[in-house]
DNA sequence: ATAGGGTTAG
């Protein structure tokens, strides 16, 4: 492996090219600092970011623009001193960026002079991490020997990120190692984006590792740290052990506090490992504490009781949540309604869906199709919530909504046994032009009501009409079987030989008046 | 200036 360039021991940098100019021009600070706020922020890169994007470009494909397009900020933006704005802009243009003008960002970078100042090389380093471009954000970081740069700790602590992002944490460790050799002060931010990066590997020596540094050089964890530390042992399955680190911090120093995300942390621990009540304890705790749960909080609880088996717990909690003023959201919703349906609760994931489309969300389609499903299934047993997977069904068709392969399977099946043939043809058909195969024996079912409503007529046609696709040979056994009983041998031999002619050999076989089955010969 | 929560899926 060639030797890193992030090697502290004072390299010799060459004096800068003479392409690469300083670009002092990129902030010329002629008006008094303002504040974008975000939402001014939006609304210019709403108009400008995306005329960024789509420039014209020159033969080889360039942005005419170049890189300084991107890098030169708007004098909104430029104008104010707060540098999270500034990164935050860059890195959404970063984001917005053709692949193409991202495989070559360096190459860009290089031809435009835009190698400028230290701060701007941070600036941008920071924004590549913020737009997860860590590849591009190293090659910057690569280059910047060659451009006259020394890295600062801030240019390390950016780079420690990228290396995070790309999941090389020897990298990042070897790094951070350097610079407290270097006594470059890592902040307590990056010391802990190692921590979490280790917790979320489940690598918890590790992490616990980094956490001894910081002891080491008298870096003081914040809150945030700790949270990640008690976030990796529940992964890991080290509940108690996080619940401990939750204790310890209450008794601790009183400069740290648990916050609703450590409360939180613990209590996803509990509900992961069927502990629901003990979350729920916390929960309790955490607003004796004077601590505000959030939507992710209250989450956590429906997680917990559906995966242990008490979905039905999940209304208790929506109850206490609207009770204090915390909306629930569209996955409080999903978890519960999954929850409901995977315990066999449909009747209360209905009552769920009902009150989620009451506060007015718009549910996913793919949780139509699994609560259309699972109402076609029990109305098979439970008629009387036939007419809901009807209505569950009109509702997804009139609002263009894909009704996959298997769940028209089920509304189809279910259309035939409430006697809704008509119907059910029609949408068999329907399904069919959708190009979805029918996997069930839909043609059959739809062929067996009709035959026990007597519309023996209405049968030959469907076995006839090829949109609906070739008759299973179950089909042709039930109809085969109808015309005997009721006497109608001509018509049984008639069907059976239109099986044969299909391919179809099916077991029941026409009789005759006096109800033996026809020899070969007579067929 | 850079760090931290949650869900489901025949």
């Amino acid at each position: 492996m060639p030797p890193h360039p992030s090697s502290l021991s004072s390299p010799a940098y060459p004096p800068p090219s003479p392409l690469l100019h300083l670009p002092s021009q990129r902030r010329p600070c002629s008006f008094r600092s303002a504040i974008v706020s975000p939402q001014h922020l939006r609304k210019i890169q709403r108009s400008k970011l995306v005329a960024t994007s789509s420039q014209s470009r020159d033969s080889r494909g360039y942005s005419v623009d170049g890189t300084s397009a991107i890098l030169t900020l708007p004098s909104e933006v430029q104008e104010q001193s707060n540098c999270t704005v500034r990164v935050r802009y860059l890195a959404e243009r970063i984001r917005v960026l053709p692949a193409r003008d991202r495989v070559e960002f360096v190459g860009l970078l290089r031809r435009d002079g835009q190698m400028g100042s230290l701060s701007g090389v941070n600036d941008l380093l920071t924004a590549l991490a913020v737009a997860r471009e860590p590849d591009i954000a190293l090659q910057v970081f690569d280059e910047m020997p060659s451009h006259g740069l020394v890295p600062d700790a801030w240019t390390f602590s950016s780079v420690i990120v990228c290396h995070c992002l790309k999941n090389s944490l020897d990298d990042a460790t070897r790094i951070l190692e350097s610079m407290v050799k270097n006594e470059l002060h890592p902040s307590v931010a990056t010391f802990t984006t190692l921590v979490n990066s280790f917790c979320r590997k489940g690598e918890m020596q590790k992490a616990f590792e980094v956490l001894g540094v910081m002891n080491k050089v008298g870096c003081e964890p914040t809150i945030q740290t700790y949270n990640c530390l008690i976030k990796g042992l529940c992964y890991v399955g080290r509940v108690e052990e996080a619940y401990e680190m939750l204790e310890n911090i209450k008794k601790g120093s009183i400069s740290i506090k648990p916050d609703i995300y450590t409360y939180t942390a613990v209590m996803d621990g509990f509900c992961k490992v069927g502990r629901s009540p003990e979350a729920m304890e916390l929960l309790d705790e955490a607003l004796e504490a004077g601590l505000a749960p959030n939507v992710v909080t209250y989450n956590t609880m429906f997680n917990g009781y559906c995966k242990e088996g008490n979905p039905m717990k999940g209304f208790g909690v929506l109850k206490l949540m609207k009770e204090r003023d915390c909306a629930p959201d569209h996955i409080s919703y999903s978890t519960l309604i999954h929850g409901l349906l995977k315990w066999g609760k449909i009747r209360a994931a209905l009552r769920a869906y009902k009150e989620m489309v009451g506060d007015g969300f718009e549910v996913e389609e793919r949780m139509l199709n699994t609560l259309l499903r699972a109402l076609c299934k029990i109305s098979w047993k439970e008629r009387d919530l036939l007419e809901d997977a009807y209505q569950m069904f009109e509702k997804m068709r009139s609002r263009g909504c894909v009704v996959d392969g298997s769940s028209y399977g089920f509304i189809i099946q279910t259309l035939s046994v409430g006697n809704r043939n008509e119907e059910a043809l029609l949408n068999r058909e329907h399904m069919m032009t959708m190009g979805h195969s029918p996997k069930m024996i839909s043609l059959a079912r739809v062929v067996r009501a009709l035959c026990r409503e007597g519309k023996l007529d209405k049968v030959l046609s469907v076995l006839m009409d090829e949109r609906l696709g070739q008759p299973s040979k179950e089909a042709y056994n039930v109809v085969i079987n109808e015309f005997n009983q009721q006497g109608r041998w001509l018509c049984a031999r008639n069907v059976y030989g239109m099986a044969l002619k299909q391919g179809v050999v099916p077991e029941k076989k026409p009789e005759d008046a006096r109800g033996n089955v026809l020899a070969n010969s007579q067929l």
